[in-house]
DNA sequence: AGCACGCCGACT
DNA sequence: GTCGGCGTGCTC
């Protein structure tokens, strides 16, 4: 028998193992195997095939070891993968990397013996003192990792060392694999057998203690607390030890008798969700949402997916809430995908009063031993329901019913980095079909490509328009900020209505959210004598003045340095910040409203495990007046003090350079005036621009969704953009230049002739021509919508690419390929 | 991606 | 001489 292993390196093959007769009995599908890999190395990988078939151009290895009694992923997961390496252009490995918690993926490590039959005082070979100094460490600590030697012996000479000492017979190599998830264990103790079987033990014992009082003690505690005679199955559970100590024992009695066999102590494997009541919050639709849930009902008749298009507080919550319970209750999977900053709201404590404990979390910020767990719960059918974060897609699921992805227009859907560079969205879409299950997407702001499949009856289409208890939409201001300039009205950044608005709402004591998309103090700082710029060393970036730490700092490869004193230019000292950060804003506040308390809420200031549920639990329990942020304002804050909201700069949004930019501006001011009143209260949302005229305003304010995506959808017709053709971007990546130039232009004439529709942009150089001393170049491909073409393409186009790569010059230039890139 | 192998320059 | 730089090839 043989068996294709799927195994974490990017080589776009599959590795086909030998099983031996003693596995045969246990290997499967998705069990993880520890395989040889190469000369030295050991690998797990997951069985995605058994066969008979040998391959014919090599000899197949042995596989080592099955490491699983049953398969931690599924056969849906593997073809999941598969589709997912096919449609993204990358490899299985790749996706399997991503989809595994890494708790699951064991790692090896070397470990270095002495020889057993190793004599150091016989004679003959002549050993160097690094030698003798390794040989001296391993007699003292008999097995050594491999990378302790490092604090021995700098260097990188170790490995020589070590080969050399093998060859020569005086130590041995081995590897050893370690799991990396480990349970939760307790410390429990419980009084010993014999003393329940025979009652006269238990007297004797006290006899024999008379005397000890610290001892007859914690017997005597232990007693009480635990009726062994009466409910003898409360001693099989015990008792934890700090129970006893917090009841005043003295530990070392405990552990006398305990050594005494007395007592016993044993460790118990525990869970590290705690046991949540079981949920039994009960929901009342309103009117409104039973008719969209029967609406939802009548729609997936004939549609698998359907957008939910419901504005902000309109109430979508307690509709995924009833379809869940519906799902669940029909003996079927649910999973709910959120963006990861709505994961530390109420949402999740709603859900969790109303599920208890039959919901998983899957949060990126969770430990991997909590993720190994929720992974073993959904494999066990703990989690028949899972709200997660993107990548909870890879959860072993065996029958989903229902896919629910909320505020599915986010950005943070898509993976850029690491491969598989894919939308969490459309492989949510692709996973449920695969299941058989349906699709919700919901928003208040659809992505075009959403509403585009709602208009033109791919998904189905519900919309929610009422506000929950009819809360009206927010009044909007636009304020002109060079009209202000002009009167001198602007101050530090405020314009006087923004400024008048805040005010009021300090003085009715209600809180204010004020929205700039730039973390920082300053986009960049200046010479005013020669436009000196400070840049990056290793990017094409000027770098990020962040007063708070008194730094420049750059954003793509983390890069910092000291700001100079002088101009090293031209040695001016008139050096000035320019533009606005949500430091500097912040700063501004204070000193137009030195008796507001504000906070700031930004990457920098939510990098902590806990970083964002502090600063939003501060605000929500009103200890901020004004709170300063990032996009990480416009989700997930549900405050109903919350009576103004400011965006200080609309138009860095609206220029963006890219197609979205519009889509993009509009479904962030809309969100985040959103936040503005709820309920009875109708808030303010001040917007601040150099440019009020545009239509987009307009629209905002109106809420016309409709309206603006019908003018957008037009240009995005007329110029051949998404949802009308399909974007492939390749990016080529080398610390040359030229060389990164000259693949990007080879690959650009390749890609042309295939035969396709689709036009072919670039070379180009990336919108940051270089990010950690490697230089990017770009193409853009847009393609035909049908999907043989696009599968024909991507076959040609990734072939284009290892045709390339075979040549010396571009041997090693990176390929990046990005479908439907952002 | 790693990692070994192998061929060159810069030092004890 | 050796150490360590990195270009090249390979992984079932």
């Amino acid at each position: 028998m043989y068996a294709d292993v799927i195994l974490p390196v990017p080589i776009p093959k599959w590795f086909t193992y030998r099983v031996e007769a003693e596995f045969q009995e246990q290997i499967g599908i998705g069990y993880r195997v520890m395989v040889p890999f190469g000369n030295r190395k050991i690998l797990t990988g997951i069985v995605a095939k058994v066969h008979p078939k040998a391959p014919e151009i090599y000899q197949a290895k042995a596989i080592l070891d099955v490491l699983d009694d049953f398969p931690v992923v599924n056969a849906l997961q593997i073809k999941f993968w598969n589709w997912m390496a096919g449609y993204y252009c990358c490899h299985i490995g790749e996706v399997m990397n991503a989809a595994l918690p890494s708790g699951l993926k064991l790692s090896t490590e070397s470990r270095v013996h002495l020889h057993p039959n190793f004599d150091p005082e016989a004679p003959g070979f002549p050993m160097d003192g690094r030698e003798l100094l390794v040989l001296e460490t391993l007699a003292k600590h008999d097995e050594m990792r491999v990378e302790q030697f490092e604090q021995i012996l700098p260097g990188k000479t170790i490995h020589k060392i070590i080969k050399s000492l093998l060859s020569k017979g005086a130590v041995l190599l081995y590897e050893s694999v370690k799991e990396k998830y480990s349970p939760k264990t307790e410390h429990r103790i419980r009084l010993a057998k014999k003393f329940l079987t025979e009652e006269n033990q238990l007297q004797d014992l006290f006899l024999e203690l008379k005397g000890k009082q610290k001892q007859e003690q914690v017997l005597l505690q232990y007693l009480q607390l635990i009726p062994v005679f009466q409910k003898p199955e409360l001693n099989d559970a015990g008792l934890l030890k700090n129970v006893l100590t917090d009841a005043g024992c003295s530990q070392s009695s405990i552990d006398t008798l305990i050594k005494k066999e007395v007592l016993e102590s044993f460790r118990v494997t525990i869970s590290r969700f705690e046991e949540q009541t079981v949920g039994n919050d009960s929901i009342t639709l309103s009117p409104l949402q039973q008719e969209a849930v029967q609406e939802i009902h009548g729609q997936f008749e004939d549609k698998n997916t359907l957008l939910l298009h419901g504005i902000t507080g309109s109430g979508k919550t307690e509709i995924y809430i009833e379809l869940i319970k519906e799902v669940l209750d029909s003996g079927s999977q649910v999973l709910l995908l959120l963006p990861e900053i709505a994961l530390t709201t109420h949402l999740v404590f709603r859900l969790q009063k109303v599920f208890g404990n039959k919901m998983g979390v899957y949060h990126s910020k969770y430990s991997d031993n909590e993720r190994v767990e929720v992974w073993q719960g959904v494999l066990k059918g703990r989690f028949n329901f899972v709200i997660g974060v993107r990548s909870s897609l890879f959860l072993p699921f065996d029958s989903l019913g229902l896919v629910i992805i909320d505020e599915e227009h986010e950005p943070s859907y898509k993976q850029f980095d690491p491969a598989p560079r894919f939308q969490a969205r459309d492989a949510a879409i692709m996973l449920a079909w695969m299941h058989q299950a349906k699709t919700i997407l919901g928003s208040a702001t659809p992505a075009f490509e959403s509403f585009f499949n709602a208009q033109n009856g791919k998904y189905g289409y519900v919309k929610l328009d009422k506000r929950y208890g009819n809360a009206e939409l927010p009044h909007f201001h636009l304020a002109d900020i060079l009209k202000d300039k002009k009167k001198n009205l602007l101050k530090l950044d405020f314009t006087r209505i923004l400024r008048e608005k805040i005010q009021d709402a300090l003085n009715r004591q209600e809180q204010v959210l004020i929205f700039q998309n730039r973390r920082g103090y300053a986009p960049y700082i200046s010479c005013e004598d020669c436009g000196w710029i400070p840049q990056c060393e290793h990017c094409d970036v000027s770098l990020t003045y962040h007063q708070y730490q008194e730094e420049l700092r750059c954003h793509y490869c983390g890069f910092k340095e000291k700001p100079p004193k002088a101009c090293p230019a031209c040695g001016s000292h008139k050096l000035t910040t320019v533009g606005v950060g949500t430091e500097r804003i912040e700063e501004n506040l204070s000193l137009l409203f030195p008796e507001a308390r504000i906070a700031r809420m930004d990457l920098d200031t939510t990098r902590s495990k806990y970083g964002y549920q502090r600063i939003l639990e501060d605000f929500g329990a009103g200890n901020v007046d004004i709170l300063v942020g990032t996009q990480m304002i416009t989700k997930g804050l549900d405050f109903d003090r919350v009576s103004l909201v400011g965006v200080v700069d609309a138009d860095r949004i609206l220029y963006f350079p890219d197609f979205r930019s519009g889509e993009r501006a509009f479904q962030q001011i809309t969100q985040v005036a959103g936040r503005a009143g709820r309920r009875e209260k109708t808030g303010d949302v001040v917007i601040q621009t150099r440019r009020p005229d545009q239509l987009i305003f307009s629209q905002i304010m109106s809420g016309n969704y409709t309206d603006f995506y019908q003018q957008e959808i037009r240009e995005r017709k007329q110029f051949y953009y998404p949802p009308f053709i399909k974007n492939i971007k390749v990016t080529t990546k080398h610390k040359d230049y030229k060389t990164a130039e000259n693949a990007s232009l080879h690959l650009k004439n390749l890609v042309t002739t295939i035969e396709a529709k689709k036009i072919v942009l670039g070379p180009e150089k990336s919108l940051i021509g270089k990010i950690k001393n490697l230089y990017l170049f770009e193409i853009w491909i847009k393609l035909e919508k049908s999907v043989s073409v696009q599968e024909y393409f991507k076959k040609e186009l990734m072939e284009k690419i290892m045709e390339l790569q075979a040549e010396k010059k571009f041997r090693s230039v990176r390929f990046l390929v990005d479908v439907d890139p952002f």
